[in-house]
DNA sequence: TTTAAAAAATTGGTTAACCAATCTGGTCAG
DNA sequence: CTGACCAGATTGGTTAACCAATTTTTTAAA
């Protein structure tokens, strides 16, 4: 009976065994930066797997920067040596499944800082897209509707503002994942909605006054009671 | 003449399309959470491109935990309403490569953070690779050396002692991009040299007394010159 | 009418064949 | 001897056929 399926899926299992025998290869053949390695074709008869295997398992290490594959050429080890390499393929491969209180974490210190950065630098049109998505969160609060897509709409509009596309990304990855664990959101306590909008409020005004150390103060305001909820509730 | 090559690749491109079409087609549709997409093979003939485009773009949505495909069963739209699902759609297609003073100030940031971390839940066995780490650092520098390599699993090290597997995973992601901007590095100041020894040795030993804000100082320092560097030579 | 079993259709995943761009080695004109 | 050039082999990417699991529909017995 297969013991490595019990805890992740098969698939994952099968990737991750890929890119451990494409290290072993590189460290086999002392592969340097640059150097090209086997042929995919090669690769998926050497190892006994299929092809599309085999690709996917270099898209992933190439979304990680360690490999890159140029069309009809070949694919090549990124400029990272032997060492890196390794260490890399090792962490990667030791990575499990974000539990939450390293998601919320995650997301605190994202929003402290983007926070920050957008009263630095937003635009007027960054103010502008920020505004409607507050509008749009306080419309659906006053309706007692279920308002958890517009606030992470409007978290989410502040980190494009802070003009750092890598903490957009990030901040994009880890927010659905916050959010379908927490639909038990819809509660329409009158006094908590108003407060919600009120911190809210009090976000925009001052990312528009461009006060950075109020934007952060108050953001932490906001999550205070967040973060309270997820150390006691979770784990 | 197609004008939209001009930017970015023409992969990148048709999928953009392609995801551009789904976010059309799921409010068009009004499909909610938990509803399921029409087959690849359908959206293939729809779209009139090929199924493996399809199932590639749809894997990106599934990264970003969008949508959610189960083997001969289908592909759902996960458990975000419309309203974020369309906003998150729209965050992702706007996403641009990021640029070197992005990467610089999330890694910054990241560093702060997870050495603070690091400090407080290492493990013995967190100490001690570390160490290693460390120790495998001094040796290439004293041997005037290029040790990029060791600098960057020692941060690793770091990373994956703060207990924190998104902020790992992150720090996995952007720190192979920095690198490669930055071979630059190799030259042997015997006077620099030392300093990064001395530096590195004080985070860790900090870490290892298990003081976060003599650690997040050190770190600090440590980033001094980095953050001078990057923002003065680069635009 | 109800329900359970079975067969047909549909699904995402896998495999194999195919394509056009690229690289390689040799050839031949100068 | 040099360099431009051409043919064949090699490459990652694309397409189409296939598979096994799942879902839906049909059917027949109670």
């Amino acid at each position: 009976m297969k013991l490595e399926v019990l805890l992740k899926g098969d698939h994952q299992t099968t990737q991750n065994q890929i890119i451990a025998k494409l290290r072993d290869l590189i460290n086999l053949k002392n592969l340097e930066p640059g150097d090209k390695l086997p042929s995919e074709r090669m690769l998926s008869e050497k190892f006994e797997v299929s092809r599309s295997n085999i690709r996917e398992a270099i898209q992933l290490l190439e979304f990680y920067g360690l490999l890159k594959s140029k069309p009809q050429s070949g694919t090549f080890v990124a400029d990272i040596g032997q060492v890196a390499m390794n260490g890399m393929i090792d962490d990667i491969l030791a990575l499990g499944d974000p539990d939450f209180r390293a998601l919320v974490e995650t997301r605190i210190l994202f929003e402290l800082k983007t926070v920050r950065l957008a009263a630095q630098r937003r635009s007027e049109a960054d103010l502008e897209s920020i505004k409607n998505a507050l509008e749009a969160y306080k419309e659906k609060v006053l309706n007692c509707e279920n308002a958890v897509q517009e606030d992470l709409l409007f978290h989410l509009a502040i980190a494009k503002a802070s003009g750092n596309s890598t903490m957009n990304t990030f901040m994009l990855m880890i927010t659905p994942k916050i959010i379908t664990d927490f639909e038990k959101y819809h509660v329409c306590d009158k006094g908590q909605a108003q407060k919600g909008i009120t911190e809210h409020q009090e976000i925009f005004e001052a990312i528009q006054k461009q006060d950075t150390q109020l934007a952060k103060e108050k953001m932490k305001i906001h999550f205070g009671a967040l973060y309270q909820y997820c150390y006691n509730t979770k784990e």
